[in-house]
DNA sequence: AGAAAAGTTGACGTGCGCGTAAGCGTAACG
DNA sequence: CGTTACGCTTACGCGCACGTCAACTTTTCT
């Protein structure tokens, strides 16, 4: 609790993980936590890319976009030609996540109508009597 | 082609899955194509599920939540105790989409920022030269 | 009629995202 | 100083969402 490092147990509780997770992200290459001795200890750094690949993960991409969309976010890091890909990349993916904004907006309209209907329908029905 | 049952194949065409996956979902009760014979013929009713099938899988819900989902696109045809509960059940999905909306936005906001960032550093360092 | 095309039912295989023991090291506590 | 707790690795298992044969019936075309 250096408010630097965490242990595993730490993260899981700050994050609502298992144990299992946060070792499989780590071997996945999604997460870097340091070794003191054994033991992983998770910075800041994981912290932040932690909070990324859940929300992510909410959104329905795979742990692999995600490892590369994380990678979007220590631009700057990099050799200039790489990061001509790395942004060309993030580009395409914010277009993905707009479409996808416009599209739940949709939906949430859609299924919003949907309950206006039923809630209509039901209103009628429960004025005289239900199914007497 | 009677513009109300469409063979497997036309379906797959449609919407660009394979029968193996609309057979898949028959079986989990999210299609209910009719028979002619053997073969399956789908709807309009049909399709117009398929469609909220896909789109609730591009949003990351799992085929039992949008199985439940679906429920949610017929209300009426229900008793009305069940209807009741189904429009609780909606007004709660719902509002969960909202919030990914919400956290959809903010997302979208921060990747947009990282790549203004991203764009500013690499203009800078290409001024002068690139690790000269 | 005979062959190709399309559809059907099993049944096993596969990739992803972890769950779940098994067995071991170590460090912290009473 | 033992034991309890936490952590580590290795490895097999599992549910989901299909992919992929295999073997067979049914149309459809010529």
């Amino acid at each position: 609790m250096t408010d630097e490092m965490m242990t595993i147990r730490e993260m899981c509780d700050a994050y609502e993980v298992t144990p299992r997770t946060l070792r499989f992200y780590e071997s996945k290459e999604l997460l870097f936590p340091v070794r003191k001795g054994q033991k992983r200890l998770f910075t800041r750094r994981d912290r932040a890319r932690l909070k990324l690949i859940l929300r992510g993960k909410r959104f329905g991409f795979s742990l692999e976009d995600i490892r590369q969309l994380l990678d979007l976010y220590h631009i700057g890091d990099q050799q200039r030609t790489q990061m001509v890909r790395t942004l060309a990349v993030a580009r395409e993916r914010l277009e993905e996540m707009r479409r996808q904004h416009q599209e739940l907006e949709t939906a949430i309209e859609e299924l919003s109508q949907q309950i206006s209907t039923g809630e209509e329908t039901l209103a009628k029905a429960g004025a005289s009597q239900p199914k007497a």
